[in-house]
DNA sequence: TCCAAATTTGACCGTCTGGTCATAAAGCAC
DNA sequence: GTGCTTTATGACCAGACGGTCAAATTTGGA
């Protein structure tokens, strides 16, 4: 077999290394875009030759591939878990949080999405207007579904998402903007941010 | 004079021509990024050639940097006009619809401005510890002051002004993700986006 | 230990790309 | 029209980059 990462039952380099590799090209591909990365300096962080990545992946677009597929994998999940059962001001509540923590802990994973996304989105367009739209549609309805019985207020169900999205990947996606403004410390900053949604979203949702 | 760009009183032909390099290199470093931008693409949808390009522009930094220039002149008016003698409801109701149709009017420039900031601000970096710092500072203080009168609720007026920023920006620079959930219909998009955006800062801002 | 398979890399290739330069073709004031 | 300046471009260059390949080295099961 000549490419070594696909393998069904990999070795235990085979699995080492590719985790280096996907995770040094996450750092690369998510500070310097998907042309801005090279090989050579993805190779280096993942403290292997150029070649040698080659030999675990087929070439640049099947690393950045890889990581979207995994990526996307995880991506949907705090909204997936929005329970249509559950206590509508506290899911959303939820969701903001969990949306938000993952902007925290998942800052590059952040930004490689937007930076696909800003450009067009090449290679994810099918899962976008796929599974990505279909969840979304799903969820909404929940949403507005609640909205009609009273439960919160009266607000088109696709905007709210919308904006969820957008102001919690906001404090990964343009960190250096928000450490610009407010200084350095990322422990305060997040801890005023989930505050300061959790109150937002109270208000402006509540019946 | 060598940089015919530069020049105090440019010619006919300069101006035309300039104008023509900036408004071709918006677009493609708008969606190629910085490094996936080629000065040959700028210079074909410029309608020159590539040593013409660069008889009016040193480099293709330079290109980058003249755009960066003119944008962060006119990014920051919406905030600026936020008045701090209006009715503060009315006032951030106004900022926000400023700023949205901004992304509505100017998604290139928004995209331009997302990704610098996404791979680190490299160019604009003093700007951003600059005048924008100062800028959101000073309007901080105003906000802050509307919330102590209790003319608005008690926020963080430092993430008010940030999900402002990340909600508006959000429909220019992911409108390929909106595009894809919610269909192509530009026109509604935005006025239900205003629409929203409005109710729900009202809502959340009532004292 | 032995050996076949897996892993690693130095050297190399073709292409792309930012930028240069000599030269040619407008513009334009007189 | 003349002559000087501005504008425009084809040809070219050096370096970077994605990717290949043959050969060397390591790994791990029998």
């Amino acid at each position: 077999m000549t490419r070594a990462a696909s393998r069904k039952n990999p070795t235990r380099i085979q699995r080492a290394k590719t985790e280096a590799i996907l995770g040094a090209a996450l750092e690369v591909f998510a500070t310097e875009g998907f042309r801005g990365a090279t090989l050579d300096q993805i190779a280096e962080a993942a403290g292997i030759s150029k070649p040698n990545l080659l030999y675990y992946f087929a070439s640049k677009e099947d690393v950045h591939g890889m990581l979207l597929a995994r990526l996307l994998d995880t991506w949907l999940e705090p909204l997936r878990r929005l329970d249509p059962a559950g206590d509508p001001q506290a899911e959303i509540g939820a969701y903001v949080r969990r949306k938000l923590r993952m902007s925290r802990d998942y800052p590059r994973e952040s930004r490689l999405f937007a930076g696909e996304i800003l450009q067009g989105a090449p290679r994810i367009g099918t899962m976008i207007r796929g599974p990505l739209r279909a969840l979304v549609d799903e969820k909404a309805q929940v949403i507005r579904g609640w909205a009609r019985d009273g439960l919160i207020a009266p607000v088109d169900p696709y905007h709210l998402i919308f904006s969820i999205w957008a102001v919690t990947q906001h404090y990964a996606d343009f960190d250096v903007q928000i450490r610009a403004v407010l200084g350095s410390d990322d422990e305060a900053r997040f801890s005023e941010a989930e505050r300061f949604l959790t109150h937002f979203y109270a208000r402006a949702l509540a019946p």
